[in-house]
DNA sequence: CATTCCTATGATGGGCGCACGGCACTTCGG
DNA sequence: CCGAAGTGCCGTGCGCCCATCATAGGAATG
């Protein structure tokens, strides 16, 4: 290449890099002769030589054998493909490794840095990252001694009582709750929050517990949530899929939502728009967080002292729908007791 | 690290990679040492040394300014997610590469081959990859001259052709076809074989078109469809979220669904299963498509004749549900000309 | 017993392709 | 004739893998 264009290897690197002091016409005439001859600088050497390799980590924690987290899936892919234009918009790509990668894997690839998702209490991989100096960011606030470099995550508390009170509001008497038996953060703090909530306003708990991973043991547990003696008439359901179960185990007992019961789901998919009805979800703004850990990661590589806190709380957004209003909303003049459409 | 041990770096480049002919000792020395220290080989290092990286591009074809295709999320997320189980099965990993990526970010990371979901007719990218010898695998048969190492799809005409049949078989009299404007090749055969199967039957077409990358356009164009004068008595919708879309429409329209209208759409989604009723869909399968594209890449990649032939067909599984039988199935005892259900 | 040869075990050196610090060469103006 | 500014190049080293070479200890041979 240096040959070809009759200069330098040190003239062509300068060239390409905008980086020497080199007259406009050397430039020019290497940037020309370099396209002519389709050349591209190659990565692993100047990865090798400047320390960078433009490569961030994206690792999911895992339940069970599947590489990623099934009842998460659609915060997950929303969150990374939020966090992959983010990355690349500051010339960064994301590479997808997941935390039961073993470590062969790992040290395979040059980053510099890593996002990790929903880090669990004594995560190896974040340690041993953290232990070489690179920079650490999580999406979901580190449980004990997890020694990360910053964190978003959402008020997961706040967000389950403030589905509490509007499931009050609208006149539930007894809110049950549909939760997961995996011990991660979002799980632990919302039922946490829920069972503070119960002895706050004397309710018994009434809650179903399954393993989040699997989507058939969601639709047995929701099932389960309303044959009990006690049967809530209301429910919030923490996984994505409970919408959808809790509605057909509803109508399998002849309930009528919100008639007779009231639906909230935390989820990000638009599907909930159309079910009949429409259901109230809570969205956990995954593209915000994906933004915001990708944004705060880069500061940390590129050494730069962002102004931003290394502590974000991202707001929760409740999209309330008719699922969870005992008296439906009225645009126009439309007859008493008719669930309206999603107009 | 070579002095900590005590011996040279070629024997600890052994050691710790299992080459050369080391006595036990000495290895187990050397990976001692290593451990001791938290010495990890520079993956930058030895990918400029080998030429090997061990990273796979992934890379998708966008429609509008998001990095990913919207519509296909859902396919796009369970097909990523199994060719990253793949490709760390066999010791890579996956970059996420959107194809809108500017020169720079492509050509700062070290890629040993690349994914191609979807490629268009002349896609620079991958004339640029093929260019500098790298294979390439696309997941969709390529159009035009494009020249990948090999390809996976699905045989989207006969999948169309199937569900046509299994629609008139139902007792559909005039089927309509909910269908994207992009020239994707998917939308583009789909429709072709949709047409195609009109003249055949001497059918009219009934059809709308709308933007799939945009979810709201898809509830427009489903509305559009049922409000033609010409009403289909049955809809096959192209892209996920139509099934929902369209079952919200046939409420406002006073249609029973399968009564008045049967309905199929293509999707990966389990929502399907709860919706009311619960929707027929097209799996295109892309665990498999995943999987075997992550095979044959990988293959390429290490130089490997695999006895895989480098054109794959993977077969698309129609999933029936209640909306697209006009006589809902019985387990027990079924009356003549019902569709039997999917047990 | 001396010599040769062989094998087991590691060490040496080269170079992958680039980026960066510093040096050398030119060309002026003073 | 000298200094300074303007251009461009050289040398070095990033950390590793691989082909080659060196050393020692033993086995085989005369």
């Amino acid at each position: 290449m240096a040959a070809a264009a009759g200069v330098s290897i040190t003239t062509v690197s300068d060239a390409l890099n905008g980086k020497g002091r080199l007259p406009d016409a050397t430039r020019r005439h290497v940037r020309e002769v370099a396209e002519r001859l389709g050349y591209r600088p190659s990565a692993a050497a100047r990865t090798l030589r400047t320390g960078k390799s433009g490569l961030i980590g994206l690792t999911v924690t895992t339940y069970g054998d599947e590489p990623f987290t099934f009842t998460e899936f659609a915060y997950f892919a929303e969150m990374a493909r939020a966090a992959t234009s983010a990355a690349l918009a500051r010339g960064y790509a994301l590479v997808i490794l997941p935390a039961t990668s073993r470590h062969d894997v790992w040290s395979n690839v040059a980053l510099d840095g890593t996002v990790v998702i929903d880090p669990s209490d004594q995560d190896p991989v974040v340690s041993e990252l953290v232990r070489q100096g690179l920079p650490v960011v999580s999406d979901g606030r580190p449980v004990g001694q997890l020694p990360v470099t910053a964190w978003v995550d959402n008020d997961h508390e706040a967000a389950v009582l403030g589905i509490l009170d509007h499931l009050s509001a609208a006149g539930a008497r007894r809110i049950g709750l549909l939760t997961g038996t995996t011990t991660d953060t979002y799980t632990r703090l919302s039922t946490e929050a829920y069972l503070r909530w119960c002895r706050h306003v004397d309710q018994d708990p009434v809650y179903e517990t399954y393993p989040a991973h699997d989507p058939c043991a969601g639709a047995v547990a929701a099932d389960r949530l309303l044959a009990r003696p006690d049967r809530p008439d209301a429910v919030y359901g923490l996984f994505d899929p409970n919408g959808t179960d809790l509605l057909a185990a509803a109508r399998r007992y002849g309930l009528r939502v919100p008639d007779d019961l009231l639906l909230v789901c935390c989820s990000e998919s638009t599907v909930y728009a159309n079910t009949e009805p429409p259901m109230t979800t809570l969205s956990l703004k995954p593209r915000r967080i994906g933004t915001a850990v990708i944004q705060l990661l880069i500061d940390a590589i590129e050494g730069i002292d962002g102004d931003r806190p290394v502590e974000q709380v991202i707001p929760t957004e409740l999209i309330v729908r008719t699922s969870s209003q005992r008296r439906p909303p009225r645009t126009t003049v439309s007859p008493p007791r008719t669930p309206n459409d999603t107009t």
